[in-house]
DNA sequence: GGCGGCATATGATCCGAATCATACGGTCGG
DNA sequence: CCGACCGTATGATTCGGATCATATGCCGCC
């Protein structure tokens, strides 16, 4: 369970990463805020909201433990959204001129950043297309392929499968079914939370 | 109608960009194959797909017109998956080695680059954040206002209906139902492809 | 002109995921 | 130790979107 923190891009920009608690529903920013910097999540849960002139409410989305966010702020001179605390939730802090003279000052750190997120819209685009797929067993076959890609035939799942539920689009209880179905089916095979993907041949 | 290869980034890159016909099935690359660059879709559709070694097909993106892929292929040697074209496509290549160039040569492209990365990972979280709506009409109008937010309260499309159904994860049946739906409760105001949002106020 | 194809649009039916309900085991705290 | 809570798991029912069908208008093409 590697944390966010240690990641190299992270890590090079150094001691001016500060730390911030919030209690659940605190706002870290709100719209039109001037940019401080950007924000990886610790621990807890961090909603991002957008308001309309008539007060309908748009989620635009809700960072997790390990997930970084506002990083277009580093472009921009003004948050577009708010920042609320869903639960208490600890945030590290990485303020714009650090990262911008992190960046400036060493190629590789701000190449380093940039493949990340090229590699976050990779993965974004796959979960998109996974959403694509209607029936809830080939939809959670296809989400474990993928994961299960890189290495070999396991998938271990560090969190339990109510978010994971919902990570594929599904209720748990679907996706309870779907798996039961692929066990059935012998497509896979489980274990707690090791699932091993079987080969049909 | 703004064509991507105007986009200021690219156009810096200058006259190292070539373009290449693809035929129905035809393939641009292969998983393995040595990365040549990223991609742009002029004209037509682009399938990226992977396949597990017992020949299950996963469909990790659809590139469309507008649309680039690819780009972590700058930081790997290898292309992790095959891409094929859909139907008749235009494809603009823009070479590895001319982009990282043009970032070496002049920090504002790269800044410019990694600016576009970050944009499309902020539209692509709204975009899961949106197919976490269980209700088509609920889906839709937060669909539009996720659209109309910079700039007004009338979205314009320039794409058929169908379209933008898939986008929104929809049948396009469902889809106009849906704009049926706002329009008879007074949330919406349509007029072809020009859809204004009402305020309830 | 006439035809085919496509986007738009809406009605009827079906299916499957959401929802509601229930149960069991593990863990944490009192 | 016991009770509350949560994750896991599965059954019963409901509901809404997918699917199938059908119609109209527009456009390009023969």
């Amino acid at each position: 369970m590697k944390g966010i923190l240690e990641e190299p891009w992270i890590s090079a920009i150094g001691g001016d990463i500060r730390e911030r608690q919030l209690g659940e529903g605190q706002f870290l920013f709100r719209q039109g805020d001037p940019v401080s910097g950007i924000f990886a999540v610790i621990e807890g849960r961090v909603r991002l909201v957008r308001y309309s002139r008539d007060g309908i409410v748009s989620v635009l989305y809700v960072a997790v433990s390990g997930d970084t966010f506002a990083e277009a702020a580093l472009f921009s001179d003004v948050y577009h959204c708010d920042a609320v605390a869903d639960v208490p939730s600890g945030i590290a802090v990485i303020p714009k001129e650090a990262i911008l003279r992190a960046f400036a000052a060493n190629p590789d750190v701000a190449t380093a950043f940039m493949a990340r997120l090229a590699r976050q819209v990779q993965a974004l685009r796959s979960r998109l297309e996974i959403r694509n797929i209607r029936s809830a067993t080939e939809r959670v076959l296809q989400y474990l392929l993928l994961l299960s890609a890189p290495g070999q035939r396991a998938v271990v799942f560090d969190r339990c499968f109510k978010d994971v539920a919902a990570e594929v689009g599904l209720t748990h209880e679907a996706f309870y079914r779907a798996l039961s179905t692929l066990d059935t089916q012998g497509k896979i095979e489980r274990n707690g939370r090791v699932i091993r993907i079987l080969d049909p041949a």
